[in-house]
DNA sequence: ATTGAAAAATGACAAAGGTCATGTTTCAAA
DNA sequence: TTTGAAACATGACCTTTGTCATTTTTCAAT
């Protein structure tokens, strides 16, 4: 992990973040009013019907946020790294917190107090208008999860979250070993199905030459047949 | 359909839309740019994958966004009424509309230019935040669709579904009768089914007792049966 | 290195839901 | 009023996916 940063005005994911809009003077503001704060692998940020107190930022490492269906089943609804900014969903709809968030490595995170972050999107033009961008795209990525999730098969909704798993957190060194630990179980969570069906399916893509296997570890050694798999259209 | 109001300021859904902490200024500006319009049922008002040239917002009637699966099957991702605002998601992700608005009846729709609509958030910090609760509600109630999706069987999802009409669109004045007119297959879109297995849900939910149908029409007999099939903790 | 629990893998089977075919009804245009 | 297309309805069937049981592997704690 990263050494932490000293203020948000060094911080490195400053400008890669919703705050890279901010006024000078916003962000120290914030920086006198944050916490840091570091979670080990499998720590909760918070849970499902907390109320929200403030909004959790990124600094180095990786968080899941996932609903708890009314079954008990968890459903990751996002994947969260460096930069991203996460708890302004229920702040912004005055809710309490509508999913939990648990890190899935160590973690540094900086929170950030309700009622600062709202006084600086209220007189911060810049950041409320990145916040809504941010707002607007997370809606975007639902909703085509949405229709995919309605519509297409496993095979190729699993073939969608692995390159996904990529977007968003890239890839080791080496170039093919996607550069998060996850169990099968939370792949399957992600997908929206069940265990099996991914164990299953994973072993299918190995079979093909698609990807390779080693516990966790997952290698992507043909993106586009797993691209062509996935079948997207966008 | 209600007359159609002469200003921004008269009209009756001011208060009821994200419009309704704006300054007078403001709603003065977007009154004398905005363009008043009448959809008739079926008409289109905006295309998946065309540039957005501003907000549409519904004075009166009943509006569909929905998106354009991979394969061509429609998803239905929302249902509009008097008051509501659409059209912003891709204006403030800077995108091209990702889904299709239909009028589901003769809608009266005002359009706000994109550079007005923008303007006014930028310098009205009341009304950019009603923006952002607007877009956290939607995140929200598409995230837990997701789950739903992902995790309910059709019988419960379809029960959901009714109801979720029923709430946005309430009842005919005989206070039973869902107010808005839809096939089967646009409930089947809504739900993320087959057509037929709608048609065969509804068979049975009206053998039990629980609605009643007589052609599109659809009559909620009992509720509490409903939402108990519906099965939501929420 | 041992070991015990959790995770992964695999097979057998069942259930849910989709597809296709076909018949019936509705409803608006002629 | 007729009529023809679209929507609705229903049955038969089959594919997909989930569930349950069991075995194997992994991995961390001793």
């Amino acid at each position: 992990m990263h050494p932490s940063p000293s203020t948000c005005q060094q911080c490195a994911q400053r400008f890669n973040s919703v705050f890279c809009k901010a006024r000078e003077e916003h962000v120290e503001v914030i920086n006198d009013k944050k916490v840091c704060n570091i979670y080990k692998k499998g720590q909760l940020l918070f849970h499902e019907g907390a109320h929200p107190f403030g909004v959790f930022c990124i600094n180095d490492g990786k968080v899941k946020l996932s609903h708890q269906g009314d079954d008990g089943k968890e459903q990751i609804i996002r994947l969260l790294k460096a930069g991203d900014v996460l708890g302004y969903r229920a702040l912004l709809s005055g809710d309490r917190y509508s999913a939990s968030a648990v890190a899935l490595e160590d973690t540094q995170v900086c929170f950030i107090p309700k009622d600062v972050f709202i006084n600086v999107l209220q007189h911060d033009a810049g950041m409320a208008f990145e916040m809504m961008k941010v707002l607007s795209d997370e809606l975007h990525r639902s909703e085509i999860k949405l229709t995919h999730l309605a519509q297409k098969p496993i095979r190729e909704r699993l073939a969608e979250t692995l390159l996904f798993i990529k977007e968003t957190y890239g890839f080791e060194a080496d170039g093919i070993t996607l550069a998060v630990k996850l169990s099968r179980e939370e792949i399957a969570n992600l997908v929206g199905t069940a265990t099996e069906s991914t164990i299953r399916l994973l072993s299918e893509f190995k079979k093909d030459g698609m990807i390779e296997l080693d516990g966790k570890k997952i290698q992507i050694l043909k993106p586009k047949q797993l691209l062509a798999t996935a079948n997207l259209q966008d």
